[in-house]
Formats: C-alpha cells, sequence, structure tokens
DNA sequence: GACATATAGTTAGTTATGCAACTAATATAA
DNA sequence: TTATATTAGTTGCATAACTAACTATATGTC
C-alpha cells in the first residue's frame, strides 16, 4: 500500500517520541531549579497568552493542541495560582477569554531564556539544516493525520 | 554560548511534541476502532515483552522510558487485564519478572500490523531520508539530555 | 415566537505521568 | 556478624490526558 514498511524495531522510536519527553522533563527540572512552581503545560498556555492575550478557551485549546476538557482544567489550575483570570466575553456570554494577571506577565522574560536554555542543550551539535529538516517532516506528520479526519 | 538561538514563534512547536500527541492518537484511535481494549502506553510495554518476555519491572521502565513508579502503575493495570503476570525472580526475590499471558499473545500480530498501517498514514509523502535524518536528530536530542545525568 | 440544532465550557470517570517517601531484600564494610 | 548502604518495587500526592455526558447560551427555521 505504501512503501514505508517498517521493521519491528525501527517502529518503537518512532511512535515513542522518548526526544519530546526528554526535552520536556529537562525544561520542566530548568523551571523547578529556578525556583518557577509553573508545569511545562501551564507555561505552553503562558506562552500564547503572552503572543496574544485574551484568547477563548477553545481558541487555547486550538494552539496548544488539547481537547476542550484539559483546557478547562489547566486554566483552572492557572487560575488557582492566579495566573490567569477567566472573563466571560460580553458578545457571547458561552465565550470565556483568559487573561494574564500582572503576576504572570514578569514570568515571560525569564521562562523564555530557560526554554532557550533547554533547547541550547538539547540541540547541541546538531545542524540548522538538520533542524529544519526535522520541524519541517514533524509538520508535515502532523498534516497528514489531521487532514483526514476534516474529509 | 551556542548557535541555536530560537526566535520566539519557533520554540513551542519543537518543544511541543505535536506530531508525536498526533501520531499517538491516532495509533489509539485505530485500537479502538480494531475492538483492542488497550492503551499505547499499555501497548508499548507489551510491545518490549513479544520482543523478549520475562524482563524485571525496571528493565521494562528503562526500554519504555519511564521511572519506576510509571511501569509499576502501568503493569498493575495490565494484570487487572490479564495481559502480564508478575514472578519474582528466584536469585533476588526484590525482582518481579512479567511474563504475557496466553491471552496477551494473540494481540501481538494484529497490533503490529495497526501499529504499521498508523506509520504509513503519518509518513505518506516523506521520504525515506527525511525519515532517518529525524530518527537520527531525535536519538541524539536524546542523548544530549540524558547523557549528562551521568556526570 | 417556539422548537431543534449547534457551540463553549464543565464535570465525571479512567488512565497515565513525575516526585518523594516508604518497605523489603540484597550487598558491602567494620 | 552486625551495621550501613544500595536496589527493586510500591504507595501517596498532585497534575494532566481523553471520552462521554451534561449545562447554558446562541442560532436558524418554520
Amino acid at each position: 500500500m505504501s512503501n514505508n514498511q517498517f521493521k519491528r524495531g525501527e517502529l518503537y522510536s518512532v511512535i515513542n517520541g522518548m526526544a519530546t519527553t526528554a526535552v520536556a522533563r529537562r525544561l520542566q527540572k530548568n523551571f523547578r531549579n529556578a525556583g518557577l512552581e509553573i508545569t511545562i503545560e501551564q507555561w505552553s498556555v503562558l506562552y500564547h497568552l503572552w503572543k496574544e492575550d485574551g484568547l477563548s478557551q477553545l481558541e487555547l485549546g486550538n494552539r496548544t493542541f488539547r481537547d476542550k476538557a484539559s483546557t478547562t482544567r489547566l486554566i483552572d489550575n492557572l487560575e488557582k495560582q492566579e495566573l490567569v483570570t477567566r472573563i466571560a466575553s460580553k458578545d457571547d456570554r458561552r465565550i470565556n477569554l483568559v487573561y494574564l494577571t500582572d503576576t504572570a506577565k514578569p514570568l515571560q522574560q525569564i521562562t523564555y531564556e530557560l526554554a532557550n536554555k533547554t533547547m541550547n542543550e538539547a540541540l547541541q551539535n546538531i545542524s540548522k539544516e538538520e533542524i529544519e529538516v526535522v520541524k519541517n517532516v514533524l509538520q508535515r506528520v502532523y498534516d497528514n493525520l489531521t487532514s483526514k479526519d476534516l474529509i
């Protein structure tokens, strides 16, 4: 059917995502060592709000590749830590717009530096060209698996 | 320090692992559609036992990149479903050797086919050379982040 | 305007993850 | 041989994931 037949031993490492997991763990560790209490999942939400504040929960879910139930709970926890607040949209009261608090704002710079540091640790001795290939391939993998759902 | 400085917008997609997540979701969906009740995490353990039965929990944790607590619970659930059994090692009674049951054995062929199908879906129009680059880079990322822990 | 449908978000239930503290068994050192 | 340290596994606690069922608001059609 396709020419991508895998030898048994190759399958697992591709699916497993061990590199992604290792990056996530290292970033979490770097956060912890810097005294930051947030999880990388929480950070992924803040990351998008720093780029554009006041997104709806659904839009945040889309941008962070989460379903709405997961997004709800993540924002519950962020709200508990007083990093974001939910404000119902005036136009459509079904919609919660999520806004950063003043507590969250100073975290932007330091978490960005720690993320950058983490990526430098992860990508030692890997060339820009290789990184480009990886990013390109992973994007196409994602597209292969999500565009079909629309048919 | 390093030459791998990322533009802000590039950071997230690399760390996020959206492609890995998409592959995992698709594989889970393909399992479900085939009437299989197992999670991909459970499958990842079975996968290694099919290659070599009777591994210790610690060894299974190493091969599936999990800590021992996660491994314990995963095997709890596999045991509940009667897919594996724990047998204490005669040489060292601290060690649990994990063995496949007769219930688990017929799953090997079908899950392998479903995993293969999933990879074919994921890797449409991606060349063998590109896949090689990705595998190689992800392995080096993993090594970059784990070898340091040994110092 | 009333009824059916769609949308945004929440909740319940199950599985999985990581860390830290713990138990039991084994190995090492005095 | 007794005390100490190490190792394999378990348990408690917190966060997070997905599915499915639910509530509340909005939209569309007759």
